[in-house]
DNA sequence: CCTCCACCGGAAAGCCGGGTCA
DNA sequence: TGACCCGGCTTTCCGGTGGAGG
């Protein structure tokens, strides 16, 4: 990539030109390429009609000096919740404030705001309570939060958006805000989680999932016809007209349809096809950039994979790229060999062979790796391992780590070793 | 048909850091 | 504060095994 802008501006050194004219001028495809991120809300949703009808039935209490119950969203990534959700609020806000109803809403990230005190923060400040970041007993500001909806009599709802994250952190503060309401007068709150986790209904207390989940809205997968609606829809808004080839919307849509029926990562798929499509300084985004784009998604997201692996591991997968040099197949031993003389290299104290065979599994379930037991007769049974990603890209992964620095010192002698077959013997 | 290789993978116990409770 | 517990990671121990070679 880099190689390739450096490349074409040493070309034209003559002319004086901006870095950036390159890339300023080529921008024929895109119109507006936010459209296509994760944190744009459109305008409409399709395919989603039933569940935001079925939000506002639940929601319209408010709007009648009622108190709508907690609803618990569930679905899978990529099913539109948040946005459905996002959607919803945004019209209740409108019409509650054109109405004069006194209605509040709040949304919430767990993922960021990920511990009791900061959700408690969060909703003093939303109503006007000056609470610092940190500081006071958490409790405190519970009171503090009870006391401003109250002294308001406002109806508010809460939105709290990947509400699994919250478990763990602070189910306290779960648990306080579901029992909220016994505790007002004449105010009145309600909450909305989200979750692509169902699993997260098991760890969950039973008396707070109990009042959480009074009315449960479940979003289903998009199918691969849904996909391309909405990818059309936003290809209005994000491409210059007649950008994209025929076939690459129902390719994007086809491959995410396999993949859980997730828009977001169709439209990830289609943003990197056209990106790739606008670096080859095309004037088109065509079926060819679409395969590229699957690939090129595929290694990112397998280095951020790798990037985030244990120390070992990666040594592991260190010595498997230098097998890898020689033969595209090897065995556990020849792998555990390696492995061993690295570790000795860098003064880290060697896992057992046992444990090594847990960790190629577990790279095996990753798909890093890909293993099959076979048996070599007289030669024993083992695991017959080949390296499924991209050997190049997994080994600058792994050199990011500056705890592997030392051993690409080594890299040489290891080659030489590895050609003399003199890595049966022990080490030190 | 039997042997025996080189490892697989289950069970159980140990270690360690973090959290809890009196 | 220290005793205690918990869960994740690792080691130890060991029984199990498909098939080439005898």
């Amino acid at each position: 990539m880099e190689k390739a802008i450096y490349g074409e501006i040493d070309g034209r050194q003559g002319d004086q030109m901006n870095l950036f004219d390159n890339l300023l001028n080529s921008t024929t495809i895109f119109k507006n390429r936010d459209v296509l991120r994760h944190s744009y809300t459109p305008e409409s949703l399709p395919h989603r009609e039933e569940q935001i009808q079925q939000l506002v039935e639940l929601l319209s209490p408010l709007l009648k000096g009622g108190t709508p119950s907690n609803i618990f969203i569930y679905g899978k990534t990529g099913t539109g919740k948040t946005a459905t959700v996002k959607f919803v609020i945004k019209n209740l806000e409108d019409i509650s404030s054109k109405m004069r109803a006194n209605v509040m809403v709040l949304y919430l990230n767990c993922e960021i705001i990920d511990t009791a005190y900061r959700v408690l923060a969060s909703l003093a400040r939303r109503l006007g309570k000056n609470v610092p970041m940190t500081g006071w007993p958490t409790d405190q500001v519970y009171e503090e939060v009870k006391n401003a909806i109250e002294s308001k009599g406002i109806k508010m709802v809460i939105v709290l958006d990947e509400i699994d994250k919250l478990v763990k952190r602070a189910e306290e503060a779960l648990y306080s805000l579901t029992r909220i309401n016994s505790e007002l007068e004449n105010a009145r709150v309600s909450l909305i989680g989200i979750s692509n986790n169902l699993k997260f209904k098991s760890f969950l207390d039973a008396r707070i999932l109990s009042s959480l989940s009074e009315e449960e809205l479940v979003f289903p997968p998009y199918n691969a016809e849904q996909l391309e609606d909405i990818l059309k829809q936003r290809t209005k808004l994000a491409f210059a007209e007649g950008a994209l080839e025929d076939g690459v919307i129902p390719l994007c849509s086809a491959i995410a349809a396999q993949e859980h029926g997730d828009a977001r990562k169709a439209l990830d798929l289609l943003r990197v096809s056209a990106e790739i499509a606008e670096r080859e300084r095309d004037s088109k985004v065509r079926i060819k950039h679409v395969r590229k784009a699957i690939r090129k998604i595929e290694t990112d997201y397998m280095i951020e994979t790798v990037r985030t692996l244990p120390l070992h591991t990666k040594i592991l997968l260190y010595s498997m790229t230098l097998l890898a040099e020689e033969s595209d197949k090897f065995t556990t031993g020849e792998v555990y060999c390696v492995y061993k003389k690295l570790c000795g290299k860098i003064c880290i104290e060697a896992l057992t062979q046992r444990r090594i065979s847990d960790l190629l599994s577990e790279l095996d379930s990753l798909g890093v790796i890909n293993s099959i037991i076979i048996s070599k007769g007289r030669y024993g049974r083992t695991r017959e391992i080949k390296i499924e990603a991209d050997v190049e890209a997994l080994k600058k992964a792994l050199e990011e780590d500056y705890r592997l620095q030392d051993l690409k010192k080594f890299e040489e002698e290891a080659r030489k070793m590895l050609k003399l077959g003199i890595f049966e013997e022990q080490t030190f």
